[in-house]
RNA sequence: GGCAUCGUGGCCGAGUGGCUAGGCACAGCUCUGCAAAAGCUUGUACAGCGGUUCGAAUCCGCUCGAUGCCUCCA
């Protein structure tokens, strides 16, 4: 099934600041790099968004019938504290700290990262390369911009040197900076610093003694630059020019302008052709981050047990409710926000559970092939899913009238709306049906049929007290009744 | 200070030069033994001030406010 045949997706590129058609490099295959994780700490739930944000985007192009190669980096080198000259390795810095080895850090927080993932049903990326398994690829590519004239050589460490480079290219382009401005407005220069300018950055940096993370190179011993492992391996996987290329609106500058530039300078062409930013989730208004402690982990979520929450909110929930946003706006969470999308989510799925039992007649009042088309419109609108989701409750509406016999619709009718409907939910948006009452275990629903049985006999019978006995009881439990013209059915959560 | 983004009804959140997104909440009605669920109906809006236009919440300018980046961050 080839349907971007016939689908006419938009991009927004943040590099022109445009919605542009997607056109793949090679007919029916799509190259994309995203920047994973620095594993030095577990993912808080802002990291989650990111990734969830292009696994949709993954799972839409999947969709689509391409051939996609999905690259999604761990970062467990190379990612300094900071640029100065006692920057750090964030991953030797908790080494240090928790008294283990960099790479005991390192497998711990992947295995975190993976089953946090996993949780929010997230598809695995295509290939999924470290930046310590890639230190020959980063080494050539210095040796190749050193030999371009593009970077220099201090004291065992190489830096990119940014000037040079904008004497014919333009570095700044993707964040809308011009280098004349970052050099007037740049702080003073810490003490004894390597670099001839504040705007270079390191591609290598020398260990010191005490340094465990280490590896052999022609400028002595150390260690790769964070910039430049994104940029071996999105070569490597993708090749020199690729199409999508997203990340964190927050890697937009510096990090993505230097991989830019090392592309730029090592292979003369530009390396991506559509930049996607997904933007951040915030938290009280605040943008959610590592190191200021405004922020909120998957696991909090889950179990409930957070001072921001009223309660527990499944990972589907979680989901759908980072679905009701654009990936390009600002999504701020809150408990009112998640108690919203957590009734919005268990309509959706009562919607689902009961769409192959819907009876169907000789005419339909819904059409469900320009319905249709309208859900692949929004998707094809920069992955406009809060509108496909508004187009996914109208679906709802109708079946729920149908339900009612107030509507009605063919046999043929209710198959594509079934196919649509589980391929939107489940394929592209990613959202599990964690509701229950359907596909539950036997016993369940057999105690739940007598439950059933036994109340309607005693409305039957007018003993409204063992009735609402009934009802109440399991309503405190979590389980709800559902009287409708067919009998009675119920609902957990 | 520089660069960028944004400011939509009670809350969340789309969209766009003229034709009420959607979800949640609220109100009325239908259904019900009563509820719940579901359906129907309705209301509340585009930060402020100017300008362009036949017409702007949508374009332009200014003001105010928020956020992000400029230092590690998805």
């Amino acid at each position: 099934m080839q349907l971007y045949k016939d689908q006419n997706l938009k991009v927004h590129n943040s590099l022109s600041g445009k919605k542009e058609v997607f056109q793949p490099i090679n007919e029916g295959h799509v190259g994309m790099y995203v920047c994973g994780p620095t594993v030095y700490s577990n993912v808080h739930l802002g990291n989650c968004r990111t990734f969830m944000s292009f696994d949709m985007i993954f799972r839409y192009f999947k969709h689509l019938g391409y051939k996609v190669r999905y690259v999604r980096n761990i970062t467990d080198a190379g990612h300094l504290e900071n640029d100065a000259d006692d920057g750090e390795d964030k991953i030797a810095k908790k080494a240090k700290l928790e008294q283990i080895e960099p790479m005991e850090v390192v497998q711990r927080y992947t295995v975190d990262f993976h089953n946090t993932l996993q949780q929010f049903n997230l598809l695995p990326p295509s290939i999924e390369p470290t930046a310590t398994g890639h230190i020959i690829e980063q080494i050539e590519i210095i040796k190749d911009i050193l030999e371009k004239g593009f970077a220099y050589e201090v004291n065992g460490s190489v830096y990119f040197d940014v000037v040079k480079f904008n004497h014919d290219h333009e570095y700044g382009k993707l964040s809308g900076r011009k280098l004349e401005d970052m050099i007037a407005n740049t702080r003073e220069l810490t003490a004894q610093d390597e670099k001839q300018n504040p705007q270079d950055f390191a591609l290598w940096k020398k260990a010191e003694p005490q340094h465990i993370m280490r590896w052999p190179s022609p400028w002595g011993d150390g260690f790769p630059g964070w910039h430049l492992e994104c940029t071996a391996m999105s070569t490597k996987y993708l090749g020199e020019t690729f199409d999508i290329h997203g990340g964190g609106m927050d890697l937009k500058f510096p990090h993505h302008e230097c991989e830019i530039a090392q592309a730029e300078a090592s292979t003369g062409k530009s390396p991506v052709k559509y930049w996607l930013h997904a933007n951040m989730l915030t938290l009280n208004g605040k943008k959610m981050s590592k190191s200021t402690g405004n922020n909120i982990y998957p696991s909090e979520i889950i179990s409930g047990n957070n001072d921001i929450l009223s309660k527990a909110y499944s990972p589907a929930v979680v989901r759908f409710f980072m679905m009701q946003a654009h990936y390009t706006s600002i999504l701020d969470l809150s408990d009112d926000a998640l108690q919203a999308s957590e009734k919005g989510y268990n309509r959706l799925m009562d919607t689902l559970n009961c769409l192959d039992g819907l009876k169907t007649g000789k005419s339909s009042d819904f059409d469900v092939e320009a319905w249709r088309q309208k859900c692949y419109d929004a998707m094809n609108d920069d992955f406009n899913t809060p509108i496909l989701i508004a187009h996914l409750f109208d679906a709802v509406k109708h079946v729920n009238l149908i339900k009612e016999e107030k509507e009605a619709i063919t046999q043929e009718d209710k198959t594509l709306l079934l196919s649509t409907m589980n391929s939107f939910v489940y394929d592209v948006l990613g959202i599990e049906n964690q509701s229950m009452g359907q596909n539950d275990s036997n016993a369940l629903n057999g105690v739940m049929e007598l439950l059933i049985e036994l109340r309607n006999e005693a409305r039957a019978n007018k003993d409204f007290v063992t009735s609402d006995k009934i009802r109440d009881e399991l309503t405190a439990l979590g389980i709800q009744l559902k009287d409708g013209k067919d009998g009675t059915t119920f609902s957990i959560g």
